[in-house]
DNA sequence: GTCTATAGGCAGATAGAC
DNA sequence: GTCTATCTGCCTATAGAC
């Protein structure tokens, strides 16, 4: 936190970010517009373009600000000194925490946009999956060889899935305006990786 | 193929229907215009406008189409003789089809845009949504009692998974224009569920 | 940094001729 | 059924004052 005092970043970008995330995460890449992020912080479109020339640059830093967060969160539960079945289900509550707040994934919504996105958005959401495809197959390696995870074949195969079956989960679960569809299927998903635990819904 | 003669669906009115259906699988909702579509066709959009009075109808005419015939193929795949893993790879191979042709499951895609959708849509979404998982339920069961498939909890929980998961490997392969991606996870996915084969790629 | 004012484009949609 | 012409509104973006 003692990072915050070089580059400044203006609490009013700071405040435009948070709102077109938000805006994101709910109406997707083009289902919002500089006029509602300015009306909902009352300023005027103008501003908006001070601080993001384009809509192009401010997606960019949406995408960038998110994957640097979740990366974050990524070394902080890898530094926890849990099992790996554990920081498997703290990943998945990673997923649901944002879908509570009613929600979709960033880069899972941009995914489902990828055709229509520029290009320096569309390197940075393959960065995101990529990245957490990585951490994922890095747990799921470290508990396979301690013995507290079983899955068949490469892990980076099973990371895949995982994150692709999360985001789907995420994405099918919206309609239903019901996290409960979403943790019925990530237990399930968890529970299969677990040897131990067949009562998947011990948490 | 006899039911052609009554209320003929116009050879426009379907061109239309097929090139809007691309258009939203590939782009999305938003992510495409009257006047693409019309650009395409060689006409104007006002001769759209005569054939579907608003956007919200036209998209609406596109869930039901695309649920009716998603819906033929499951009942075709339901009235095969083959073992119920093998339904079950019939299912993903629906989706491998799509996202062949570089396409997203329609209803996925609209999932994600769920939130900016015209009521009528949103319903039919969530229609189709439910078809599935009560077909995969159905298909489930059997091979659960007939021991050709493994898997614990309720069928209709699994189903769910399943759907989520596709859906999301769908979404997640796009970025990387790869249907390998897919694949990956469809066969750990099934794979998981059959108690005989472990070598899932045995297809 | 934020404003007013405005440009220029494209969106969905309609009227009325053919 | 399809056209031309047109409307209105919203969108991204810019110029220039404060």
């Amino acid at each position: 936190m003692a990072a915050r005092r070089m580059s400044q970043p203006s609490s009013t970008r700071t405040a435009i970010l948070d709102v077109a995330e938000r805006l994101v995460q709910s109406r997707g890449f083009h289902g919002f517009s500089y006029a509602d992020v300015a009306s909902e912080l009352q300023i005027t479109t103008a501003a908006l373009h001070y601080h993001f020339p384009g809509k192009a640059e401010l997606g960019h830093a949406l995408v960038d600000r998110y994957a640097q967060r979740f990366g974050e969160a990524l070394d902080s539960i890898g530094a926890m000194s849990v099992s790996s079945p554990k920081k498997l289900r703290a990943y998945a509550d990673l997923y649901l925490g944002v879908l509570r707040d009613g929600r979709m994934c960033l880069c899972g919504m941009l995914a489902a946009e990828y055709q229509t996105l520029p290009e320096a958005m569309r390197k940075s959401v393959v960065g995101f999956l990529d990245h957490n495809c990585e951490w994922l197959a890095d747990v799921l390696e470290t508990g396979r060889s301690e013995g507290s995870l079983e899955f068949a074949g490469a892990a980076e195969e099973a990371a895949q899935m995982i994150v692709g079956a999360l985001e789907g989960a995420m994405l099918v679960s919206r309609p239903y305006a019901d996290t409960q569809h979403f943790e019925v299927i990530a237990d399930r998903l968890l529970g299969e990786l677990s040897p131990e635990a067949s009562p998947a819904r011990s948490r």
